[in-house]
DNA sequence: ATGACTGGAGTTTCCAGA
């Protein structure tokens, strides 16, 4: 069995003790952390690898940053899209190969408000994941998983109130768009494999006004898989519960079973 | 009740998050 996680941690410093405790209680083989917002200087390497786990990590000072901890060694880490051009998406997106698959950690911008130059950015950024992927695998033949805090929720079903948030950020028809053009490369949306049509299914609420008391939430964090690794496909969740712990991250982790 | 969130930078207030 192959348990494969994702985690928007909102500061892994913040948050340090919720993540040991989370990885004592489920025991995940691999990782993906978001919003570490921490240099390599201030991340917990040590502290990680005492419970067991090594790491590769991508940050930078206050905010953004990814990581991949595992079980093993994470090898052939890849920090970035290959080009190197994109100095923002060094903490943004960040590869690794662990027992044969080869495991993406992507924090994909948050687009500011629709129509500004940062949310062209972070409609570029998923084109540009659409394009890294078909340039360097088979959704046929190889193992590859794309995990992380996407900033979008791709149907109706994955938000509290569609018609309420249609058009904002995060639920904008063009995120929504650009998102299902990735998909299409080959992805399985793990969560909605196992459960097609759970309403009420989020991972991110927001602090205020009693949003995850309410159940108001977001489906924005995904484990998405290659056909090739869907076929191995045993179970998938979220888990709300490290969400109702004392000054939480606003994400609950999403977690994914295979049979490897 | 006219407020009600969080983390980080870096200073006492702002920005970003979604």
């Amino acid at each position: 069995m192959l348990v494969l996680a994702t985690w928007n941690i909102n500061s892994v410093r913040m948050r340090l003790e919720h993540l040991k405790r989370w990885l004592k209680l489920r025991a995940p083989d691999v990782v993906c952390l978001q919003e570490t917002k921490a240099t390599d200087r201030d991340f917990p390497f040590a502290e990680l690898e005492a419970l067991g786990y090594a790491a590769a990590h991508a940050g930078g000072k206050g905010r953004n940053g990814v990581a991949i901890l595992a079980k093993e060694e994470p090898q052939d880490v890849m920090i970035g899209f290959p080009d190197g051009e994109d100095e923002e998406a060094k903490e943004r997106l960040i590869a690794a190969t662990i027992r044969g698959v080869r495991v993406h950690s992507v924090y994909i911008p948050n687009g500011g408000s629709v129509g500004s130059d940062y949310f062209l950015y972070k409609l570029e950024f998923i084109y540009r994941l659409r394009e890294y992927f078909e340039n360097h695998f088979d959704p046929e033949r190889d193992l590859v998983a794309l995990c992380g805090d996407f900033n979008v929720a791709p149907e109706p079903i994955d938000v509290y109130d569609p018609e309420l948030l249609a058009g904002q950020i995060c639920f904008h028809e063009r995120e929504r768009t650009a998102i299902k053009l990735l998909q299409e490369w080959g992805f399985v949306d793990t969560y909605r494999a196992v459960h097609p049509n759970q309403p009420g299914a989020y991972t991110w609420w927001d602090y205020q006004f009693g949003a995850f008391k309410a159940n108001r939430g977001l489906r924005l964090d995904h484990i998405w898989v290659s056909k090739a690794l869907a076929q191995r496909l045993k179970d998938a969740l979220i888990d709300r519960e490290p969400r109702s712990w004392k000054r939480p991250s606003d994400h609950a982790p999403v977690m994914a079973y295979f049979d490897l």
